[in-house]
DNA sequence: ACGAATTTATA
DNA sequence: ATAAATTCG
């Protein structure tokens, strides 16, 4: 039956839900009944090096939730694995497509694929319908008087400011049009073995932040041993909270929280204008820091054993649990890029493996910000003190005593390199490295 | 074109 | 007190 009924394909990708999803909407409205579709893709599977991979099982999880609210609604998610490209090929033999729709995906490897798939369905005359779901504003709608991205964090939250209106935050009403879904028996989904990965015991935070913690996440932010962040990041980063809706609880609760979501969308919009940061530095004088990238001390940052308590703590939990308290990013961050005088870009392939919420724009736009390479990065010579950052934001050593039971004990590891000859070298190094740079001008 | 301003720091 | 380069208006 589905193979003679013409239907619009709605292709699900990080906008993981049915509530305020703007492209889904869009295909409702469309006025052909709609086939929701998720691919498992195995041009990103297949690099996966872990098949217990937690992420790859929160979204089979996800689309089973999915797959079961389209079938209340009568309808069913199809739910293939292959390559975006071969699965369309063979999609467009069996099915009469009208159209294709879509939400946006600014990072790189997202760009090449759609184009591809525009392109594949062109020559066929289909419609590639693609929209704004993932952030407030996008690609030009924030940027200066001349038309230019804006680079500096600052002015640009200013002009998000007087660029917001109640229309950027306001819902899609997808659940009005659901009548308008293909009607179908429910497809078979295929297993999370089937995709070739295994369960893993790792927990997913929810996806509702209570309301108390996000009122006081301005005093509470920065001590990782509380609950004072909102976990929503990983709800974010699929797609199964809506980032209208968590703008709307900002507005509503705390402006410092609102703050953080802002810095989402503009280092979103720093990737879409410049996708070169995601393989070098975004000021080219960083690109010729004389890097020590020894493998031994980086095998111990990773593991955490550096003998510096608050950097293993953060790494610890980050290899138990996929996250890591946002304070502590920036503090194993810094340890890598200046302490160590490791690459930034280890560090974030690091984080890449391991953090559920893992996000390119917002985790390249953190580590090129600890390595000072960034846009509005922080200063080279501001080298974080490991010692001090414990006294300020974990002066208890709760979360310290919490991943590393033996930081008093003679068993703990000796440090790995002392404080202040690694700030010295770091800024030392950053410093003559700049200079030939500009010389070399 | 010049002056003001600049995420989370350290000594 | 300090570091300091760059952006933006």
């Amino acid at each position: 039956m589905l193979s003679t009924t013409p239907v619009a394909i709605f292709w699900f990708r990080r906008d993981l839900r049915l509530p305020d999803n703007a492209g889904l909407y869009h295909a409702l409205k469309g006025g052909t009944p709609v086939l929701p579709l998720f691919i498992f893709d195995t041009d990103i599977l297949d690099k996966l090096p872990d098949t217990h991979d937690p992420r790859v099982q929160f979204i089979h999880d996800t689309i089973t939730e999915l797959a079961r609210s389209l079938q209340q609604a009568g309808s069913g998610l199809l739910v293939k694995k292959g390559q975006p490209r071969a699965v369309f090929a063979d999609l467009m033999q069996n099915l009469k497509i009208a159209a294709v729709y879509t939400n946006h995906d600014y990072e790189p490897y997202a760009e090449q694929r759609d184009t591809e798939i525009r392109n594949l369905l062109a020559a066929e005359n289909i419609s590639f319908h693609t929209f704004k779901d993932q952030v407030i504003f996008e690609k030009n709608e924030v940027v200066k008087p001349d038309g230019k991205p804006y680079t500096v964090f600052t002015p640009y939250k200013k002009r998000w400011f007087l660029t917001l209106n109640n229309f950027y935050v306001q819902s899609y009403p997808t659940e009005q049009y659901f009548k308008n879904l293909v009607g179908t028996a429910p497809f078979p989904l295929p297993t999370l073995a089937e995709i070739g990965f295994k369960p893993t015991s790792i927990r997913f935070p929810g996806k509702i932040a209570p309301e108390a913690i996000i009122k006081t996440y301005d005093q509470t932010r920065d001590y990782p041993a509380q609950s004072g962040t909102s976990r929503l990041s990983l709800h974010l980063r699929f797609g199964t909270i809506s980032i209208r809706e968590t703008v709307r609880l900002a507005q509503r609760l705390n402006s410092t929280w609102l703050n953080e979501l802002i810095w989402r969308d503009f280092y979103h919009m720093i990737l879409y204008h410049f996708p070169q940061v995601a393989i070098q530095a975004f000021k080219p004088a960083y690109n010729h820091i004389p890097w020590r990238n020894n493998e031994d001390e980086f095998a111990h940052w990773c593991a955490g054993t550096t003998g510096y308590p608050l950097v293993d703590a953060g790494m610890r939990e980050l290899n138990a649990t996929g996250f890591m308290h946002n304070r502590v990013r920036m503090v194993v961050a810094s340890f890598l890029c200046k302490h160590l005088l490791i690459d930034w870009r280890w560090g974030e392939a690091y984080f890449a493996g391991k953090l559920l919420d893992y996000d390119l724009a917002a985790n390249n736009g953190g580590w090129q910000w600890a390595a000072g390479s960034g846009c509005d990065a922080a200063p080279y010579f501001r080298v974080f003190n490991p010692s001090a950052q414990i006294q300020k934001f974990d002066r208890q050593k709760l979360y310290v005593q919490h991943w590393v039971p033996e930081w008093e004990s003679s068993n703990y590891n000796k440090p790995l390199v002392n404080h202040e000859l690694a700030r010295k070298r770091a800024i030392n190094t950053y410093k003559e490295a700049l200079a030939t740079f500009k010389n070399n001008q």
